[in-house]
DNA sequence: ACCTGAACACCGTTCAAGT
DNA sequence: ACCTGAACACCGTTCAAGT
């Protein structure tokens, strides 16, 4: 009982460096430097640590991030959900894009099939969700899966198309992004873009998840004319 | 004239390397390797030459995957297109998406939102007609756009997931992909992922992009209830 | 039990020099 | 005009050793 402070009632040298204290040194530097920066070696930097030390609180880095995200959607608020199924499969897939969009790096994590397993049930809410709504909704618990699934590669693509778009001046630009050269389009082979030309980059700036959400939705689950 | 072998009519150092060796080098080092293989230092090392060298021919990596992209996209061969507006969007974004399935790292490259100034005029073609077909089946210029861009997010959204997925045995994973325990589910906080678990894994095989994609063009396109 | 430096096997990119 | 090795500033990860 002489040591109340080690909770786990273990001897030895007393560990220095906690898993909220990496977990927050993490968030620290993306928010400062870019999640491209993160990195173990800058993080053991960060934590005035060794490098090497890091390897005894994380098993890896994809392991890092995994610990990250769970942490990060565990923080993330529910929403009250409606009632009627479609906009309640419609908030849940909102409140999925909103957290995953504020930490575009977590959807490079999650571009794996089998990422369901790596959440926690903070995260898994959405899911069941969208899951649930769409079996609401009138559709076999297959067909809700694959709605499920249509709607996370919308969501997913969606974010990761903007979030590499919106490194622009972040990063020195490796990839040549000399502004798009519309003009050089020939009107006789591509006669819709050349006329568009001009609007583009307008357009191009507008956020447009959440109309192509409601039309994925709606042709997922109500496609036999929504007339109620 | 005496120097006919040279087209450009230039002197000295005649060059040993040619951009079409490079490419072919690269091809050859990604069917081989797989694509997270493709560096700059590989692709030198099966060329025979220095790391280096290779930048007099390719500005940077960036430039070299563009230039990779650009050849496929032109080697990919054009579906005939139905004359049916409906039918032409599905069959220009299926054909987007089947070539980049076969490259995965294609779309990787092409989460960029400008990423129709680095292609050329034989991949625009799918650009071209989605945009057509929608201001055919009447929509806006405006909205025709947005309807593209959403349709690529979605592309782009389900072969990065499926890319990623892939790797699983192809790479020690990195992230730990440990089998998702579906038993672990809470029947009384997730009752419907619970009760669909043992389904999920048959379910996540199933190719379903061109029933989200029909989904997802009706709802943009025709979301007035067809009823031809 | 926890932390460490040195080392391994890599990256992309630049620069001054060679032919 | 083309090609080069050496070097710079990084990566993730492992291992034997220190406290």
């Amino acid at each position: 009982m002489s040591r109340s402070t080690t909770p786990h009632g273990r001897t030895g040298r007393p560990r220095r460096t906690s898993r909220a204290e990496i977990l927050e040194a993490a968030r620290r530097l993306i928010d400062r430097d870019g999640w491209e920066k993160l990195t173990i070696r800058r993080l053991a930097g960060e934590l005035g640590i060794g490098a090497t030390t890091l390897y005894h609180h994380v098993r890896n880095k994809g392991d890092l991030l995994v610990q990250l995200l769970n942490d990060h959607a565990g923080q993330a608020e529910r929403p009250t959900l409606p009632r009627d199924p479609r906009e309640r499969v419609i908030a849940a897939a909102t409140a999925m894009h909103d957290t995953l969009a504020a930490w575009p790096w977590a959807a490079e994590v999650l571009t794996t099939d089998g990422f369901l397993g790596l959440l926690d049930e903070s995260a898994l809410w959405t899911v069941e969700t969208i899951v649930g709504g769409a079996i609401e909704a009138g559709r076999t618990p297959e067909q809700a899966v694959v709605a499920f699934r249509d709607i996370w590669y919308y969501t997913v693509g969606e974010i990761l198309v903007r979030a590499h778009s919106g490194r622009e001046q972040a990063q020195a630009e490796s990839i040549p992004r000399h502004e798009i050269d519309f003009t050089r389009f020939d009107p006789a082979r591509v006669p819709h873009l050349a006329a568009i030309a001009d609007q583009w980059p307008a357009l191009a700036a507008h956020d447009t998840y959440p109309q192509g959400l409601r039309a994925l939705v709606d042709g997922l689950l109500f496609s036999e004319c929504p007339g109620s």
